[in-house]
DNA sequence: TATACTGTATAGGTTGACTAATACACCAAT
DNA sequence: ATTGGTGTATTAGTCAACCTATACAGTATA
């Protein structure tokens, strides 16, 4: 299954969606031209309303991540390989964007924090 | 005035007050030591309500930023630079964990997201 | 004790984000 | 044209965050 939701986790599911649908294009498990669940077959394995699948979805396209054929099931759009890696580099920007608001928020040296990203990105891994 | 607040801005009131108290703390503004306004005449002179004032001390209290005075006002803490650095340090561990799992998932090469890290905690800020 | 400060517990009102229910528009295939 | 598939506009319901109003508890000082 692709796709996971927890409704008690805070984040908004349409939201939940949108993340895993980003990092699955972005890490390769989802490639341009394939099709995505449709909003009803998806929203019953879930558990969830059909109109918060098409909220992700539709949120998606805007987004250029999907494409739109319609009366026929979204697709992933499709992107030139440098688009492709600029796109990671963004996702990757959003990520961290937040982080870093919250690091310095903190009070934290940068120094320090850039170090433990570091230690956990090639150090050992931890739960 | 220390403190100033937008109630238009999108940024609760109480989160303002956290924010700048902080910061003032962080900047060398206030010391450990140091009254803090009280509950009333902040929330006067701002023209909000003084729960809202309270809430955000007490939040600040409970994070070790202020300390309490029953019947008299709130000092900022007296508090050991190393243990404060530890303290946000552990918190700022538990803020990258996630993170470390993402990246990893996007499968971007750990040196860039480092860099890119570095450069969000040193370069600009934003509004 | 009276008074005038300190902070706060409790409860209610407002607002906005999120989710859901229903009915609809579109396309393909029979 | 009918059936079964796609996504969606609209409307309504749910829930949590935030702010506020009121009344209260503790402490210092005269």
């Amino acid at each position: 299954m692709l796709f996971v939701v927890d409704p008690h986790s805070g984040v908004p599911i349409f939201r939940q969606l949108m993340e895993q649908a980003k990092l699955a294009v972005a890490g390769g498990r989802l490639s341009p031209g394939d099709p995505l669940p449709s909003v009803r077959s998806l929203a019953l394995s879930l558990g969830v309303n059909p109109m918060t699948v098409s909220k992700a979805y539709n949120l998606l396209e805007r987004e250029g991540v999907l494409a739109r054929r319609p009366g026929l099931p979204l697709v992933v759009a499709d992107i030139a390989p440098d688009e492709l890696g600029a796109r990671r580099l963004g996702e990757l920007e959003r990520l961290l964007g937040p982080v870093a608001d919250q690091i310095r928020e903190l009070g934290v040296d940068p120094d320090d924090a850039v170090a433990l990203l570091r230690r956990l990105l090639t150090g050992t891994e931890d739960a």
